[in-house]
DNA sequence: CCGAATCCCACGGGATACTG
DNA sequence: CAGTATCCCGTGGGATTCGG
């Protein structure tokens, strides 16, 4: 078993109170997470993520990609051609962060129906 | 190796698109991940709780742990005395999804140092 | 000590139109 | 196709005060 303690380490020796923090400053978006998910497996063009992650918009795709552009998460390929082509690609970090997510995503997976009971009661239920 | 498509593995048969989806509807919550992580090893009472998450406020927390009950991740335990006791423990679902946090934490805590500098250069260059 | 009740606002995010 | 540029808004979240 570990304990927050262990886990963290360095509680209080840096900017942080905990390892969890730095983390959720980097994928504080309500996209970022999908983002780095859906590009774990190659690089996407900008219209192949817009499609992947559905209901995100125009400009805030656009922004969090940029986010995780400027955290050194992820990497952009302008290929200068007409009509323009871009893609997306993790960076090494990005790359082993978007792995600690996928624990989060088998989670749900894997409690999806009580979920989507649950959440269908709080919708009802204000 | 697993793709997303295989971690996934339901996309587009529930009202998920991605396992992600769920997870991210009871995470969503400037301080959840967070909460959950601490109650990991053990139940904390309520002024814990708010010593622990640094820069919380009283109503958010309240308001997020209320969110997290609902959603049966943790439980509430009033003890009726005086002065007032209660506090808050993982059920069963919550211990599961915050055991699927802890990659997070492991990983802000492991790239801690990059972090920092790439955060500081975030914040002073708009 | 735990939390309900207010007030308030920045800002994250959405819709739309335009450009190279 | 891959963005930029505006305008606009809801709400998540912060500060403070009060109550049992």
């Amino acid at each position: 078993m570990t304990t927050p303690s262990e886990t963290c380490g360095t509680v209080g020796t840096g900017d942080f109170s905990c390892g969890l923090d730095a983390t959720l400053r980097i994928i504080s978006g309500k996209w970022k997470p999908l983002i780095l998910f859906f590009l774990r497996d190659g690089p996407k063009r900008y219209s192949e993520l817009k499609r992947l992650i559905s209901g995100v918009s125009n400009k805030v795709l656009i922004q969090q990609l940029k986010d995780l552009e400027a955290d050194l998460m992820l990497v952009r390929t302008d290929y200068k051609e007409v009509p323009p082509r871009v893609d997306y690609a993790l960076a090494p970090l990005g790359r082993s962060l978007a792995d600690a997510i996928v624990p989060l995503c088998t989670w749900g997976t894997d409690h999806m129906a009580e979920m989507a009971s649950i959440l269908a009661k709080r919708d009802t239920l204000p």
